[in-house]
DNA sequence: ACATTATTGAACGGTTCCGTATAATAAAAC
DNA sequence: GTTTTATTATACGGAACCGTTCAATAATGT
């Protein structure tokens, strides 16, 4: 799907490069233009014009990247997606003792699912996925599902390395997750004044640790 | 005209009421038109005139019994907190041993909430939300925190009848909640083909059921 | 110089929709 | 009947915005 026309900057091939190039960087202007306001104000009350005005691009340049403005949103929740996985790829979190890994792995996990963008980006993405499921899969495939694998990998090594007792560690990776989200997520969705709130919370701490000595509780190694 | 005759007979008052009396039940009929409309394709998507078009009134009886169109939204919202106010009032389940009785809180909440409705209720909702915090908050009283202090004040009683030993049970009740929706949240806010999907989904028993095990294994009195 | 492509700015047709206004009609009390 | 209010159908002003078109300009090649 990605790039049809070639996106060399320099002519490396040097034999096709008729007229005035293609100024790669706009694309990715353009794209950072339309998360801010897909992402802030939505799809619907985003208009092609406002992203052009934001990305300094002409209108007909961002028809000329982008089929419609159903393409460009599409585009844009892609490229948030990449920038997720980049994100939460840095999750090694090694050393310490198991609870000290979890609880970090915990408060990691708040970190970045509490941010502002995070959350305005879940809200305008769920009411899109209606009438386009495409990209709802694309966001569980980047976020939800690869923390979910990273936490079952983690207690994995666990288990093998005898510190923890665990048959189904995919369930109790969701155990686990699911406590240290609680109540607070939907506070968070639904709760005023998401801009003002300090990140993480300030209960998250206690939340996450409650939660990690519950989990401890039941799958330590007897 | 329409054909459905006036509802209104008894002059009860007898008083005052000259001229033609306003037709109540409309504005019911509206509110669910307007339900129906908001929470399936959203604010921005739905037309005032569709919506009387639907309830089989005139655009501007609905602009006579409610200000704008952002007002009909908040009256719509505060309507259906009514309704799930009601639809969670009957949340006894005193029967059976204290497990009998946490599975059976489990799957009824994983059924109210699993409903379509409930699921496009609440994504059209949290995008509102953005810029009108007060409708967050109607749903989070109505809604969540309901259900949360039921389950709390079930644990409590649990406690006092020496069935559970808990030093903070509306954290407890956190972590059970949280775990019974686990992933499962995610992939149905965010998953293809809500419409198509089993309520409850086919692995809400096994959920519930290991989410219930490791509370009690570590909430039992020992 | 020339040719070729990218980009811009402005304008246009078409659509949708909010909120209001107006004239006509319906349903009650007198 | 008359009076009074609710409701309807229709139309309108105004705004927003999508996607396209066109002429003019910019940036690269030969």
């Amino acid at each position: 799907m990605s790039g049809k026309t070639s996106t060399s900057i320099k002519p490396a091939a040097a034999n096709k490069a008729l007229g005035r190039p293609v100024d790669t960087a706009k694309s990715a202007i353009i794209l950072g233009a339309a998360r801010h306001e897909f992402f802030n104000i939505g799809f619907a009350q985003s208009s092609i014009e406002s992203i052009a005005a934001r990305a300094g691009v002409s209108k007909v340049t961002v028809y000329n990247r982008f089929k419609s403005k159903e393409a460009l949103f599409a585009a844009a929740v892609g490229n948030e997606c990449a920038v997720m996985r980049k994100a939460l790829s840095v999750e090694a979190t090694a050393g310490g003792s198991i609870r000290e890994r979890l609880v970090h792995f915990g408060m990691e996990m708040v970190a970045f699912l509490w941010r502002d963008e995070m959350v305005r980006f879940e809200r305008h993405l769920a009411v899109e996925v209606e009438h386009n499921p495409e990209i709802g899969l694309l966001f569980l495939d980047a976020g939800p599902r690869r923390l979910h694998k990273a936490l079952s990998h983690l207690l994995d090594e666990a288990v093998e390395a005898g510190e923890l007792q665990i048959d189904d560690t995919e369930q109790a990776a969701e155990h686990l997750s699911g406590m240290i989200k609680g109540l607070a997520d939907l506070e968070r969705r639904f709760g005023a004044n998401i801009s003002q709130a300090k990140i993480p919370d300030p209960k998250a701490k206690k939340r996450v640790n409650s939660a990690v000595d519950l989990f401890l509780k039941s799958y330590s190694k007897s």
